[in-house]
DNA sequence: CTGTTAGCGCTTTCAC
DNA sequence: GTGAAAGCGCTAACAG
């Protein structure tokens, strides 16, 4: 029924091989015969047989990109630069063109390991996985080992918006410098005069949320404003911020700002502090962290840390495809730049 | 290297056919034996060759989802939802494992394409195509006829999102009510006594677009209210949102309401209202179309048709595996509500 | 530059 | 319930 490489073959009067090698490109052909196997090509509608070739040559043109949910822009960024990049360059420098596929985790350990297992099924070309790690050491040996024999297997890993792993079965990590934001959207706050400062942190267990909340104590700290009660944890969702940031007025009506996980749980937190008749930023400044597209014109404007996530999402890319150089190490710090709006103000009430 | 089903045999002393009997699990096999087998597997650390799998049984478990944009949640959501419903729903029913993917296309009509072609080349078990399509005549009919070819070597199709297709090669269709959405929208405005109405359309030649405009301009027509100028067409983002708004101002500056191709473009033209010193619902109120997470959350909250996409979406995801039964006649009609919130408010100023 | 020849690793009748 | 054998459609040496 589908024709097959023979029957292009046959209809272009050459051999199999010589189809393949057209098809192909990595072969010296002759124009007048590629011509002819083109229009066989072309007349018979033919399409390579992806798992046949796949098998054949022992590699396949599969590049997943796992992230922890799509429907969070954030991911849907990183994973479209990256799906972006693959698929512009791809074309280029002759190699056949990648199928650069995303793969929502959904935030669930066992889905993640089962996407990578599915990969390396399929012996994928390269893996991009995306977003903070759960910090549970049983899943992170698992995702170690999965990674390191996909790795021996010759799929390439490249690591964006995720710390380093040990070992070398990574090609390349683009880390987000989490620690750093959160550090300096705290000093910020502290420049204002605030005092007593909430902090709605993601879920326990993820990096992502570990590093932000590190940097913002690290900064609170050395000015002696550490205060433990005023963390709180939940997912990287608007409810959540909303929940938390009544959580914690109830802990210190006095508050006078509140620093969100992610711009998302930060427009929450707007939210509630809105419903409770606060006002952002006269009596609470509030700051988030990304720079989502929607947080430059949230009202007021969502002071936050810009994360450049369409940058490093192609570089990761680009980085699968070995397009780009690795950086030094391995490892390159991709840095966030504070973002001052009007959601933070300098403190007004008697801290 | 890597361990191959004749090693797992070799090492659970069973014939090659049995170990992938067990691996299947869609055969009769003694359970010592299987047991044995499953020993070796494990021990062997020992995943399945894809490629040749599905070369030999010439049917691949990739399901692909299609999306215009994934950094826009819009398509976020539907696509998590249905990689959700596919990643749960596969381990059911005795089928192996599907590698759901989405591909973002990021709305140009050749990676669509290319896209159809990898996936085909894959041999893909299913394809979901989400969100609207180019009306270009050439293209469609590039479309439908890989649509077709896919068909015919037994992938399922699914729509969703996108109206239904001529031809009986696709398994299923979930189209949007745009049209109806569109239209209840206008009336809501009308209701409230604007005359004056503009709407930012989205790309031309997008079958969203278009049917989201007639819906409105037929209220509109109804009502005798239909002005012409007063459409500016722009891309999905906000960006094209606060740009087509500023237009609208230019055209007429009596205008009391802008109606938006979607929430991102809603909130585009709340931000250029805003920056003119125009009140919303105030001066003029605005309506989006889709209802995304932080549509509730906008300052006002933003009236518009609130789509089940995540609903759609895993839809759309059991319908690829053939979970669920197919809809009478192959296509479903998903209706939005209209969600009215404080960005729309009865005229003041004189119309 | 092109043809010939072996497989790649698995599934699947067909026997037993 | 299990094994043997014949490919699935392609690629990659190796010749020529």
């Amino acid at each position: 029924m589908t024709a097959t490489l023979a029957d292009v073959a046959a209809r272009a009067q050459v051999s199999p091989a010589t189809v393949s090698r057209v098809l192909n490109g990595n072969y010296p052909v002759a124009a007048a015969t590629r011509e002819r196997v083109l229009r066989a090509v072309d007349e018979l509608d033919y399409v390579l047989n992806g798992p046949a070739s796949s098998l054949a040559a022992a590699t396949s043109d599969l590049v997943g990109i796992l992230v922890n949910d799509i429907a969070d822009p954030f991911f849907g960024i990183i994973a479209g630069a990256a799906q972006a990049a693959i698929g512009e360059e791809g074309g280029v420098r002759g190699g056949r063109e990648k199928l650069s596929v995303i793969c929502n985790t959904g935030g669930s350990p066992e889905r993640e390991l089962t996407y990578l297992t599915l990969l390396q099924r399929q012996r994928a070309a390269a893996v991009i996985v995306t977003g903070g790690a759960l910090e549970d050491p049983e899943h992170a040996a698992a995702v170690g080992a999965k990674l390191a024999r996909l790795a021996d297997a010759g799929t390439r890993i490249v690591l964006c918006g995720r710390p380093p792993l040990s070992g070398d079965s990574v090609t390349a990590t683009l880390a987000f410098d989490n620690r750093g934001g959160g550090r300096r959207l705290a000093e910020h706050l502290i420049g204002l005069g605030h005092r007593r400062i909430g902090y709605v942190a993601g879920p326990t267990e993820r990096t992502t949320t570990r590093h932000r909340l590190e940097g913002h104590q690290a900064a609170l700290a050395e000015a002696g404003l550490l205060l433990d009660h005023l963390v709180v944890h939940g997912s990287y969702d608007r409810r959540s911020g909303y929940d938390a940031t009544l959580e914690l007025l109830r802990r210190d009506g006095e508050l006078t700002a509140v620093v969100a996980a992610n711009d998302t749980v930060a427009l929450g937190a707007c939210a509630a502090l809105r419903d409770r008749g606060i006002s952002v930023p006269g009596d609470v400044s509030v700051a988030g962290f990304g720079d989502l597209p929607f947080s430059a014109d949230a009202v007021p404007g969502l002071t936050t840390v810009r994360l450049p996530l369409a940058e490093a999402g192609a570089r990761a890319g680009r980085l699968a495809l070995a397009l780009d150089p690795a950086p030094p190490g391995g490892i390159a710090t991709v840095h966030g730049e504070l973002m001052v709006r009007a959601s933070t103000a300098a403190v007004r009430r008697a801290g």
